[in-house]
DNA sequence: CGAAATCTTGAGTATAATCAAAAACGGTGG
DNA sequence: CCACCGTTTTTGATTATACTCAAGATTTCG
């Protein structure tokens, strides 16, 4: 959630007036791997991007999902190796920026730095809730409990109302963010429409019962430290 | 693992100069708790504390453990709300110092303050890893895991040679930070005795078959982001 | 329209959870 | 130093959740 729409105006326009380069990215297209030193982070301006971990062969952990306005791989700007892949879920575009940029902008303006700095804070929060998710709530609850949190973070974007969002994902690609096998995440989201819980067609999620959602998912957005109201 | 360790003698000696409190930390003692909004961080100087996110009734997810020289909570410097609980494993001593001091010493020291950023990232970085070992590794496996990483980090900071260290904790707390039962760690412990893999007697862990115990947890550290050589 | 990918369902299995009780351990006070 | 008490660990038995394998249905996309 290292993201660009946490930031005031004026940081907004410093950040603007950086030289990048725009790119297109097609599904399932990786912008960078574990392992890479790269010498640029990328500003997500349409489409959702995850990381990922490889773990063993042909096993993978998604460890978190980003969407418009995010800077997913702003870490690499102070740690050299990448020690996750960052991938596509759909059509995306981008925006790259250097790291030798986003460095001199920082030593110029410390209230930017400042706002990177908390978004990474931000993130490490999201991450501990993840790993409690993942570690200590049933499969039933620990996909209700992602689906509340895309929501509420596109809502709090402005790309939902809160109850409905595009989820470009396969159930296979739920399943390794949730720690699950792609046959039992079929399974539990086909209990979840069967409790009226969600409708999910194609790539839009709908939470037909929000407050029954949250409830079964444990859901509580302080980690998310959102400023603005819900 | 914000970390005091990784600094230099420059930033270590502005570090020394801010007001701090000392105290002394009983056993099982919270430093703050989910929900919390404290005014000051916290330096760990001795012993081990642990960070925690309560889930339902009676479940409880560890998600971070610290050592000497690691800052558990700088992240309250910036985000008001604590989303997780801080406490103590064994009796710890820990330096109190304001949020305030901390800031007004990260805009006069902007390295400084790059280098907490980047201690901020490397958290993250352990995160990410956390949550793809309880989310795809088994329970052997993730056990493995994270006594592999114990032991780097405290050789990093020279508390343990690499193969030894202090292991204060009780087996259901094990089992809390891996996402497992206390009986099955109970039963996970007894088999890696089994097969010689480790010692675990009293509060103390040696890794009898270091190399097959990386191997069993599949363990890389590159994701610690050390830059000493190893 | 056809091929490939994705999703669904069934059947059998494995890993780990739960419940319960006994054994071992560690600290305390006499 | 030893006896006692509470905590922690161990073991056994049973159950539950989720995994794997495999095949068929459906959807997606070129």
């Amino acid at each position: 959630m290292v993201s660009t729409n946490d930031l005031e105006d004026g940081e907004k326009a410093a950040l603007g007036k950086l030289p990048f380069t725009l790119a297109s990215l097609a599904p399932q297209q990786d912008v960078v791997r574990e392992g890479d030193r790269p010498t640029r982070s990328c500003l997500l301006l349409e489409g959702y991007l995850f990381t990922s971990k490889h773990i063993a062969e042909d096993r993978r952990q998604i460890t978190s999902i980003y969407v418009a306005g995010d800077i997913p791989d702003l870490q690499s700007v102070h740690l050299e190796i990448m020690d996750m892949t960052l991938t596509s879920f759909t059509h995306c575009k981008v925006a790259y920026i250097q790291h030798s940029a986003i460095k001199t902008l920082c030593l110029e303006n410390p209230r930017l730095a400042l706002a990177f700095w908390r978004s990474t804070l931000i993130d490490a929060a999201m991450y501990r809730e993840w790993i409690a998710n993942v570690g200590q709530r049933s499969a039933l609850s620990r996909t209700a409990h992602l689906m509340c949190e895309l929501l509420t973070r596109l809502k709090a974007v402005g790309l939902s109302d809160g109850t409905s969002c595009d989820l470009p994902t396969t159930q296979t690609e739920l399943a390794d963010a949730l720690g699950l096998s792609a046959v039992h995440m079929s399974r539990v989201l086909r209990d979840m429409r069967a409790d009226g819980l969600i409708q999910l067609r194609g790539r839009r999620l709908t939470a037909l019962k929000p407050a029954a959602l949250a409830e079964v998912g444990d859901f509580d957005p302080t980690y998310l430290h959102l400023r603005e109201k819900l």
